[in-house]
DNA sequence: CCCCAGGCTTTTC
DNA sequence: GAAAAGCATGGG
């Protein structure tokens, strides 16, 4: 058992991107008793957090992702990032009544994510409601994820992994449908793109390179069916670490609209239109970073226009 | 029955 | 080529 303390310079807000369901979501602890599990790498990995700048992270294994805890998660965590670097100097003179808003968001985290359960997840994720998508990863993890059943302060816990590859890539489409809000389209092009990477036609490995340009990791992960630029994006920025990929979504499509004046997001979001978003984006916002400032500006704009209650 | 939800694909001009 | 329509499903 390994047991690390992770501190900040700065605030931490921890959100689940991958909608991991209620019982392994990422959470803002409120107290030290409160405290968030998941299975990284088939490890269980318990999250709580001593304060605003400092959590505390337990794991079994001496390794994870082939690399030491400890720097696996500074950097699974983005710990060494400050939000407001994501933001030019002229933004706070510019926007300042927005700069004011998000003061409370700079705190939100990218977490660095397993590459492909992103991409399925977000494959989740088209044109549905949180809610529903939380439920579809909840179930694709108890139906085909491994069970680790772990006691954490004298807990006991049970978890799923996500499940690998292999696994999703055998599924039969229609069982599987149960677990994509009964769409077996959807159902359908999980399993394609599961095989296409335990094929090698997608290599995560090799689309990691950051000396690769975002349009062509866009470009391979495009070539598969039910992946977009939108799902592209979010797989390269939540799952490669491409802090510059910006997805454009209904949400962003809204806020880039109303906080920003962009003519183009008013419009329907055709691949020409998503394009001069993004374009948009890197103008407004610190280019390399984009992705991670368009993470804190969803959230806060979910929250504090939209008045959603969850993440 | 309407609209919306962390879009993508096919058809049509 | 790019714009418009079609698709799929559950929830409010």
């Amino acid at each position: 058992m390994i047991r690390l303390l992770l501190n900040s310079k700065h605030k931490l807000l921890i959100i689940d991107t991958l909608f991991s369901g209620q019982t392994f979501t990422w959470k803002y602890f409120s107290d030290s008793t409160d405290f968030s599990a998941r299975i990284i790498d088939n490890n269980p990995v318990f999250v709580s957090s001593l304060s605003d700048t400092e959590i505390e992270v337990v794991c079994e294994d001496s390794r994870i992702a082939g690399m030491l805890p400890q720097e696996f998660f500074r950097d699974y965590f983005s710990m060494d990032l400050d939000g407001r670097a994501a933001f030019p100097e002229n933004f706070r003179l510019k926007y300042p009544d927005l700069w004011n808003t998000l003061e409370g968001y700079f705190p939100v985290r990218v977490l660095k994510q397993d590459p492909f359960e992103t991409m399925v997840t977000f494959m989740c994720a088209q044109g549905i409601g949180m809610r529903i998508i939380r439920n579809q990863v909840s179930m694709l993890a108890e139906h085909y994820g491994t069970r680790f059943d772990v006691t954490f302060r004298d807990i006991p816990v049970t978890l799923h992994n996500f499940p690998s590859p292999q696994a999703l890539a055998s599924a039969d489409a229609v069982k599987l449908s149960r677990c994509t809000n009964n769409n077996r389209i959807r159902a359908r092009n999980i399993i394609s793109a599961s095989k296409a990477v335990c094929e090698g036609k997608i290599d995560f490995g090799s689309l990691r390179d950051k000396s690769l340009p975002l349009e062509q990791v866009r470009r391979k992960l495009c070539e598969l069916d039910g992946i977009g630029y939108k799902i592209a994006d979010c797989i390269a920025l939540f799952g490669l670490g491409r802090f510059d990929a910006f997805p454009v979504d209904t949400h962003v499509k809204q806020f880039m609209s109303q906080w920003f004046g962009s003519s183009t997001a008013s419009l329907p979001l055709t691949p020409a239109n998503y394009l001069k978003i993004v374009a948009g984006a890197h103008q407004i916002l610190v280019p390399e970073l984009a992705g991670y400032a368009g993470h804190i500006l969803f959230h806060c704009w979910r929250k504090e226009v939209k008045k959603l209650r969850s993440y």
